[in-house]
RNA sequence: GUCCCCAUCGUCUAGAGGCCUAGGACACCUCCCUUUCACGGAGGCGACCGGGGUUCGAAUCCCCGUGGGGACGCCA
């Protein structure tokens, strides 16, 4: 058998944590199966779906790089063969028409809720043997209900949470086809899953209650039941639900916040699925050791600060010819202009070990290509009377030194031993001069990529400024 | 309300009856490295939801309770 696996967004907002995850984890099966991985556009909710979703979400599957083998296919696109199967299953007596109306409906709900019950479906329209059906009132357009079995249970196996089992007399008679004759999910699902020859249904878990009906549905119809394996729910930080309103983002936000997507990955992949005590791999590795057996079947709260590690790591052990292309396009849309700095290169080469994120990195390199704003408060605390002389002299002498790290090193270090100091009495307020704040690497270093006439310029500029002050 | 699912450090998790004095990772703390901040290295703090069974033996199996979550749409 050839595994084929799908994913089925339905295209009502953007790709978020939760859709990735799954998405991620279907993909992985598929490719360790060496099977095929499918795309699916669930439209049929014509009111929700629209183009900038679909949009949305195949950008981001494709900046995650989970790459398809077939689709993307569009559900809108099949509607005329939803509408044959469901005149089959009418024809078959499988199906009929109910002509409630909404507000009937609601009342029937509210008055079970009240009595205690589960609201469904009474069957009201449901035709049976012996049974007289109201004549179909005029003016309404019915809607299709699948004529769901009445006893006995449905049972599967579910791949994540074992053996799950549910009576027939919990489930209703689901609609099928609205009123303007378009089918719904739970049918089109069942549909697509059968014709498109799934094999592994992975969904999120807020499925498992559709599945004893889309079972009932496929042994209806004569198919082959898939296997299916339901996630568990990532929540938030807080542990609260993620929704748009809280805490749902785009994965694309992630790539704006300066989160690589191999990063993202490794830790959607984390979540809720282990393999020993492995904690940092690529999706190749991923993909080789997927299995359902080790899906964790509760729920997983997204921490921010393990993403924000995993993403550090794989920074530091990127391309540097990616981080330069990533990091010069994050400076450029700050209107920094990298001409008026050392090689981007060198500097991500000394910088990226230090920033959780691009966008950090981005911003904690400015000031190779723009004057920093200086903390001169913290200026105050280190470049104290005594020290100013002293810096005057190394400025002089900083002038005829080798511009190379170890020279310049050794300057500071005499001068330093020269005066009875520690290195960092110099260095301290060379780097606040330099960079405007108190961390930044060594900052022999730092003046090296520099260059000779930044540092003199930037240092000359600072020491005039504090002298102007004193003599006023 | 009814049905379904879930339950190990703060968080992600290992754990398939003895290997568990419960392992790893993030976070946190301490120390080392050091030119500040990071990085890195070495340590540390920290958990089996409760109660009953089953068993020579239970984090692991069963039952009950409690807590959390999901579903109950002419949404997907």
């Amino acid at each position: 058998m050839t595994v084929r696996t799908r994913f089925a967004p339905s295209p009502t907002g953007y790709l978020h944590i939760g859709g990735a995850r799954t998405a991620l984890f279907s993909w992985a099966y598929a490719r360790k199966n060496k099977g095929q991985f499918i795309l699916r556009i669930e439209d049929t909710d014509v009111a929700r779906s629209t183009p900038e979703a679909v949009k949305a979400i195949l950008d981001g599957m494709s900046w995650l790089g989970l790459d398809w083998d077939e689709g993307p296919f569009y559900q809108m696109q099949r509607i005329d063969r939803y509408k044959q199967v469901i005149q089959k299953l009418i024809d078959e007596d499988k199906a009929y028409y109910c002509y409630c109306s909404k507000e009937e409906l609601d009342d029937l709900r509210e008055r079970q809720m009240r009595l205690g019950l589960k609201p469904r479906y009474d069957g009201r329209w449901r035709p049976e043997k012996g049974k007289t059906l109201p004549a179909p009132p005029s003016g309404i357009d019915p809607v299709v209900r699948f004529k769901n079995p009445d006893s006995g249970f449905v049972v599967w196996d579910d791949l994540v949470k074992g053996q799950i089992s549910i009576s027939n007399e919990e489930l209703d008679d689901l609609i099928i086809a609205r009123s303007d004759g378009t089918p719904t999910y739970n049918f089109c699902v069942v549909v697509d899953d059968w014709e498109m020859g799934i094999t592994h249904v992975i969904r999120g878990d807020d499925h498992v209650n559709n599945t004893p009906r889309q079972i009932n549905m496929l042994k209806a119809l004569d198919a082959e039941i898939p296997f299916y394996a339901h996630l568990s729910m990532i929540l938030g930080s807080d542990g609260q639900k993620l929704s748009k309103r809280h805490g749902a983002v785009s994965v694309m936000q992630y790539d704006d916040d300066g989160y690589l997507p191999e990063a993202l990955l490794n830790y959607l992949a984390r979540l809720g699925w282990s393999h020993g005590d492995e904690e940092v791999f690529d999706m190749e590795k991923f993909s080789h050791w997927f299995d359902f057996n080790s899906i964790t079947s509760s729920a997983a709260q997204f921490n921010l600060d393990k993403l924000n590690w995993l993403n550090a790591h794989y920074i530091k052990h990127a391309d540097l010819s990616l981080l330069v292309s990533k990091i010069s396009k994050r400076l450029t849309s700050l209107n920094v202009d990298l001409a008026q700095g050392p090689d981007l290169l060198k500097v991500i080469e000394l910088y990226r070990e230090r920033s959780n994120t691009l966008k950090a990195l981005a911003e904690s390199i400015i000031y190779f290509y723009q004057l920093p704003d200086i903390d001169l408060e913290l200026a105050g605390k280190h470049m104290t009377e005594d020290v100013l002389p002293i810096l005057r002299s190394f400025t002089v002498k900083l002038n005829d030194v080798e511009w190379k790290i170890e020279a310049i090193h050794d300057l500071i270090q005499q001068t330093v031993s020269d005066n009875g100091l520690k290195f960092p009495k110099i260095a301290m307020p060379l780097r606040i001069m330099l960079t405007g704040g108190a961390q930044s690497p060594s900052v022999d270093a730092v003046m090296v990529l520099l260059g000779k006439s930044e540092v003199l310029s930037r240092i000359n500029s600072f020491l005039d400024k504090i002298k102007n002050n004193l003599n006023k």
